[in-house]
DNA sequence: GGGGCGGGTTGCGTGAAGGAACCCGAGTTG
DNA sequence: CAACTCGGGTTCCTTCACGCAACCCGCCCC
């Protein structure tokens, strides 16, 4: 992303895309939701360049969805823990990925399943009515500037 | 994003990631669900530059996400529209555009709403179990590899 | 024949991503 | 006590995608 500012967009899209749009950056997360903490661990896990995470990470830092705690002293070690805010893209993570299961087919079936804890359903992503409590399609949802 | 590829991820958030994770893409689709169609109106909504939409759009039409239809002949003129594929990406749209607008508030609250169409309720992004049946909070998901 | 409109392509400069090498403090092995 | 390893980075160099401006083309209108 080269200079990501998105402005003038007038759209949380673009806000949102400005903080976790970057390349790895979603990835990052998704890691992390998965139980990933530590540098190394994301080092694995993603083959990515060692300064690039680093600077993913001080950024998610920076942006407080991820925090930087210490886990040991001498030498004093940290790790990277997703705060409630990072958590919160649970939902937008889950959206992508089922995205791709349903739309970018692969043989054998998709590699990862969002299962329920406890009830062991699978868990997927709807749209829903605040007003009428009901499920919503995607041609019944108006996105529309309402300032 | 420079390589476009995330190898061996061995999941679908980075395959969808390949697809509609280059800067602008998704605001591309954004523009596109809320109703603009032609070269011109990306232009003027999202202040990018001219080339990086073109090859833009040319991916998305590759990928089936969209496709670019003529609307007048002499001279021959198109516009793009999203595919089932691509209107598929309106709960990503949203879950992203709601998080920004949980997690970056402003002063004068969100630019944009999701309406349900008739009933003009507000729209909003859920996680729900295929099996229990009930709406599902982040931490009781676990993503798990199944392959 | 000059201008405008829609829909692009071409060429150039720059800054972010990729890769490899290096660094540092502390523990551990021989 | 030197050499090595491990976690967690930083520095440096190269390359390639983005941003910008200029140009192009077919067709219409005046």
């Amino acid at each position: 992303m080269l200079k990501h500012t998105y402005e003038g967009q007038d759209c949380n899209l673009a806000r949102s895309l400005e903080v976790i749009g970057e390349r790895w950056t979603l990835l990052i997360i998704r890691s992390a939701l998965l139980g990933t903490s530590r540098f190394d661990g994301f080092l694995a896990h993603l083959d990515i360049a060692r300064n690039v995470l680093s600077s993913r990470l001080a950024r998610l830092v920076e942006q407080e969805i991820m925090e930087r705690v210490p886990y040991q002293d001498k030498p004093v070690r940290y790790e990277y823990r997703l705060t409630p805010v990072g958590r919160d893209l649970t939902r937008a993570v889950i959206a992508l990925m089922q995205w791709g299961d349903r739309n970018l087919p692969q043989e054998l079936g998709p590699p990862r399943r969002a299962d329920h804890i406890g009830c062991d359903g699978v868990v997927h992503v709807e749209l829903h009515c605040g007003s009428c409590g009901r499920a919503v399609h995607d041609e019944e949802v108006d996105v529309r500037r309402i300032r």
